[in-house]
DNA sequence: TCCCGTTGCGAAAACGTTATCGATAACGAT
DNA sequence: ATCGTTATCGATAACGTTTTCGCAACGGGA
């Protein structure tokens, strides 16, 4: 608001008794400076303390030596992808940017077009929706909602996760199961129900559609999903929610509907976000490398922008992870296997 | 790498007949352009995907709509207020870009002059250490290392919560304390330590000053710190580490000790992050509200671009979270209270 | 002495946008 | 018809950098 005059390229020329040009040989040690020049134009950008403006030298220049993180929001899932991925660009050379560009539809093509190119050099894409993004800079994209495709991809196992937790929740003789499902426009979200379809199908058991609903991963429907689910005559004994965030809002409903986790009902999800374990009941769930992912994106990403080409396609394994909100149901006996 | 040509605002004055200047008033929706015009531009933009250029836009205008979140890395403390601060920045209208700015010495004033006033209208930087810094956009400061300054401030009861966690351990008829402390010259390390010094006084219990370290915060110096003095003949029955990083890092070095947690050692952390309750054993820890203290920092700084005044210094309170890692000593009578 | 290569430096043109301001047209009132 | 007013719109100058390119000074060989 007030004029506090940031100082700039000019003042610290006009002080060091040079030209802008010099100046900014120096800020980027380009060659054609003299020993001399080059010292003192360095002291005076120390004692100005003077950093340079990265939206100038990014509009004017090719590069800016900054990759960006593109999310649609900061919730603990994409939290704990950049946690992995600061840890694969440490020591890098290169700085992060981390970018929420809002929830609407195309988040991604918008936050990619208005960094891309002037703001960062390459970018890692967290759960795109739409793909076909031809900016000038080097992509990666995390768990795309349409598979892998043209972008380099780092993903997990989804259907094998899918199938491994709904057998878990069969083995301890769960035979009326619920599906709190991601929307079927998405990978992940297919992949999952897929897995769970599949398991059923393999112990011949069947689904009760009724059951199989879609919560598109807001806590808001699957906490209503899960409301009218539990308050049938023939409630189901188990819910399977595709990620944990629903699992956890399931969760919260039961509980506050004075059933017991697992005593009346048993919930698994699919993520391990950190929430899980801190859950009322910490929560059985799917595991997937969320940290790992998020480095295994970023040193991707950085071979892409040092000019080297990667894998076109990384899949992580999912591992199940029993905790306390998965039991045998209740009034049943133990599993006919 | 190849000119796959961004869409600019010249291409879509081009296409829809008008002036590069009457786009830009119809991307900004700025009066003066008739209902026709603007509803043809805006066609052209749709079918362009036209997204503007935030460089160019902050480096030529006043505001970008864009708030940041200045932190030295996306470690897990960082990344709780990080979460907490995007809820609290939703539906606000701005859209949030956290910069990592490497961790050498004066990474906050050279993020924020880089950032400041052409990519950001605004600032929350979290854990500062030096804080002069006149720029012309608003800031705000979570956990400052010198304590509250001339920066509106966010932060905890550090005295007390430190002051509350040696009590614990007194209670549980502890009197060998070692205590893992942060850097002198930070405020919340020197609050801790001086809580823990209170609280032991209070007690009657005098302090070995052996003991008494520093670690910076880093986990391979509190790492080598527990394992001398676990080493010792008379080694402490408790430790109470300034942060949960450091307390973790303890934690594992008394595991692959061989010594049990908290049978042969407590161990009581300060945070309560995420990975403190999904520790081989989980914390007990001081718990600082992590994410409402992200969302009070960005609420403040929202109110300060918006013109208004906010509160200099708030200060939320920090509350022990018992869990596994804390019991009474093994060889000692019942506490003599 | 002349020529030419090297070195050090600065002038100036970009980069894509926003803001100012003048020009033009349309229109109602005199 | 003339004038003043308003509504639209476009030229154009910034914003702070990087990069290209030209100019001058200097030296060394012929």
């Amino acid at each position: 608001m007030e004029p506090v005059a940031r100082v700039k390229l000019a003042d610290v020329a006009r002080i060091a008794g040079v030209s802008v040009a010099t100046v900014s040989k120096v800020v980027n040690g380009r060659y054609g400076v003299s020993k001399d020049t080059m010292a003192r134009v360095q002291g005076v950008i120390d004692d100005l303390g003077y950093a340079g403006n990265l939206s100038a030298a990014g509009l004017r220049g090719q590069r800016t030596n900054v990759l960006g993180i593109l999310v649609g929001g900061f919730e603990p899932f994409a939290a704990e992808l950049l946690k992995g991925a600061w840890t694969g660009a440490e020591n890098s050379g290169y700085e992060l940017l981390a970018h929420s560009g809002g929830h609407g539809h195309g988040w991604e093509r918008r936050s990619l077009a208005r960094l891309a190119g002037t703001l960062i050099d390459g970018a890692v894409l967290v759960t795109p929706t739409v793909l076909n993004t031809a900016t000038g800079v080097p992509v990666v994209a995390i768990d795309p909602h349409y598979g892998p495709s043209s972008l380099p991809t780092v993903d997990s196992d989804n259907f094998g996760g899918a199938y491994t937790a709904t057998e878990h929740l069969l083995d301890l003789g769960h035979r009326r199961i619920a599906f709190l499902g991601g929307r079927h426009d998405l990978d992940s979200g297919r992949r999952r129900e897929e897995g769970f379809r599949a398991a059923m199908k393999a112990a011949g058991v069947p689904i009760d559609e009724d059951l199989a609903v879609e919560t598109s991963y807001e806590p808001d429907l699957a906490a209503h999903a899960t409301e009218s689910m539990l308050s049938l005559p023939d409630r189901p004994t188990a819910i399977f929610a595709a990620n944990d965030t629903t699992a956890l809002a399931a969760m919260d409903v039961a509980l506050d509907m004075g059933l017991s986790v697992p005593g009346d009902v048993s919930i698994v999800g699919f993520d391990d976000i950190p929430e899980a374990v801190a859950a009322p009941v910490p929560l059985t769930t799917v595991r997937q490398p969320l940290q790992a992912m998020g480095a295994e994106a970023m040193s991707m990403l950085l071979t892409m922008v040092r000019g080297g080409t990667c894998e076109q396609h990384v899949r992580m394994d999912t591992t199940l992870t029993v905790r306390d909100s998965t039991a045998p149901p209740a009034s049943t006996a133990p599993p006919a296997s």
